[in-house]
DNA sequence: TATGAATGAGTCTTCATTCAT
DNA sequence: TATGAATGAAGACTCATTCAT
């Protein structure tokens, strides 16, 4: 680092978070984005080794917390609910892991829209399916359990796909449509209500 | 070399159909196309006005035959249930329209599946905002009569834009994630459940 | 000729003026022509050999009516003046040959524009350089009589080139810059005694 | 293989020069350009931002010279004869001034022609209007002052406009008819006094 | 650390023209 | 008379990437 410390970079960060958020993955420039730098392209590969990589700069942050809180949600439901599951009377956790997801989802708005979004053509094109994937795997280690008690019936692989696909899909129409963190913390109690009048629908026979 | 009966504009649209199937609107290429058509880029033009009149001739087809469908939808919908609407008892006319629209995205899955998760650039690029307000409007005009039969709360229009949105991503879920049209509408009831359930969980007290 | 006389031919040289005119030879756009005349490509290459002989069509016309004015123009003056050159006392022939041509150029505006000013790229290119030749060959065949009365310089072909171009250019200004022919004919008097003015003061010592 | 001291650069604009001369600027073509510096395309536009500012490379530097030496005259001028106008007796500063004009012109000979008379689609099309308006503002400053003096009639907008085009266009002749610079500073003197014979056929009553 | 130069394949689109029917 | 189809070369311009210095 010489005296500006990592000045360059910094500035190479601001300009490609404009571009990718305001064009996509695809039709963002790195010419471009070095141009609103004032930083020429060999500066950019000095730093970063492709596209891909400086794009995985802007998104990665947000991507690593939202991971982060899935996983611990998980490993928390798993403890909690493995001899009851009483969903009707509280909102639980789930609610609480909601909250914690959009709040994180509004800290880098942006960023977010832009990974589950714009990424096309990078290597997060396919970021969504991994959401699905850890939700997924989450349900399924509760599954057992759930069966266990009285009127749950068993759900095929298909349909339990499908309902955690919807449920990210819930969460990015809250970051799309909502005009501020407030506006989706407001809006979120009915999302959940849906989400779960959905899944019970399915699950009680 | 004059071919007769379209033959070379067959060709083309084959040529195109498959480029723009896999890479997308943006990334396909119209040299490719020609390329793989046997073609010059001449030709191309003289069939087609530019890019996206080309990629217009590859899915105008079912984007016809599903806006058919759902205006058909509409209208017959508010006929039948100005008087009464007793959605628990039967799987009636939402079923059927549901099929109908899973047999046209299954006639012509690939071309859907451009359409609806690949048309970034092109003039359908929001094509799926366009369903939804489709839907969105049929629901407004069913709203007041839900309202006077008991039970029923008033739906804000965020959440109703919402559940729509829903809706119509749970059809393109179907499309994408089922192997052929039979898993899809062997699917389909759950689907339907899933969705009724999350529809009464918001709309009923 | 079938029933409708001449009908493609003229509809493609209508379409062909309006092309030409808006945008000079260069930019013309011989495939937008066909378009606006409602007819294909082959049907105005069965009528025209190519770019330029339909470019002739529009602009032969003013061309021929303003050479017949220049030819019969010199054969008169040299009959004339064999013998006596008067030109301070009256504003005789030349203004007459003068307001002749004005009335051709603004009889065919737009395409004695075009011709004048537009034409670069086709045949057509160099017709100023015509005109000059034309109105030289006629100056100088009235040398001779000239430098016999009093008072005359002999003047070299250099500056009997650049005088006569520079007649050309006068009514090229007054065509492109005037609004209508009344005012072009109002001005023209001005003109030819400017021009006048110049040509004296080089013939004369 | 990259090269130093800006030599592809030099390069291209050699090629550039070539083209544009011969061809004009809308015919001129930047593929054969890069062809002929031995150059790709992508070079040529890292070091031009568009096929204007490269023509702007080939023609500035006499557009800047020119500019400056007419600037400088109608300064000078003005200081000098606010209060006499003898135009009869000498030749004075205007001659000087026509003489630095065409010393520029045939410095950069090739480029003049290219600025002056091949710059149709770029954006220099409209720089002989320029200098027309130039030089007509100068001359209007000077009006008033002339008009004070014996016998100059009040000239109107439309003749003054007209003379000071035609004499942009007599520096035009003599460019593009004078062999060298020394046939031109040859010529000068008789175009000099032909211009201003027409001058003050129309100044003077 | 970063620059400046350069690559080379690629983008979509337009052109005047030809010719069998 | 005219059409409809097709050519093939060319147009200006952009791309992500590389690399010697």
């Amino acid at each position: 680092m010489t005296a500006k410390d990592g000045e360059t970079k910094n500035r190479l960060i601001k300009a490609a978070r404009e571009e990718f958020i305001s064009k996509g993955y695809t039709n963002a420039s790195l010419r471009n984005i070095c141009k609103n730098a004032g930083v020429t392209t060999g500066a950019l590969y000095f730093f970063f080794k492709d596209k891909d990589e400086l794009f995985g700069e802007i998104v990665s942050m947000p991507l690593f917390e939202i991971d982060r809180v899935l996983t611990e949600h998980q490993a928390f439901e798993f403890d909690t609910y493995q001899d009851s599951y009483d969903e009707e009377e509280s909102e639980g956790p789930d609610m609480d892991v909601s909250i914690l997801i959009v709040e994180i989802m509004f800290k880098y708005k942006q960023e977010c829209i832009l990974l589950l979004t714009q990424a096309a053509g990078s290597k997060y094109e396919n970021i969504k399916d991994k959401f699905v994937s850890e939700l997924e795997a989450g349900y399924k280690k509760m599954g057992p359990h759930l069966e266990k008690l009285n009127g749950y019936n068993k759900v095929d692989d298909y349909t339990l796909h499908y309902m955690t696909h919807m449920q990210v899909e819930a969460f990015i129409y809250l970051l799309t449509h909502s005009k501020s963190k407030e506006e989706a913390l407001k809006e979120l109690p009915y999302i959940v209500k849906h989400i779960r009048g959905g899944w019970f629908a399915v699950f009680k026979s």
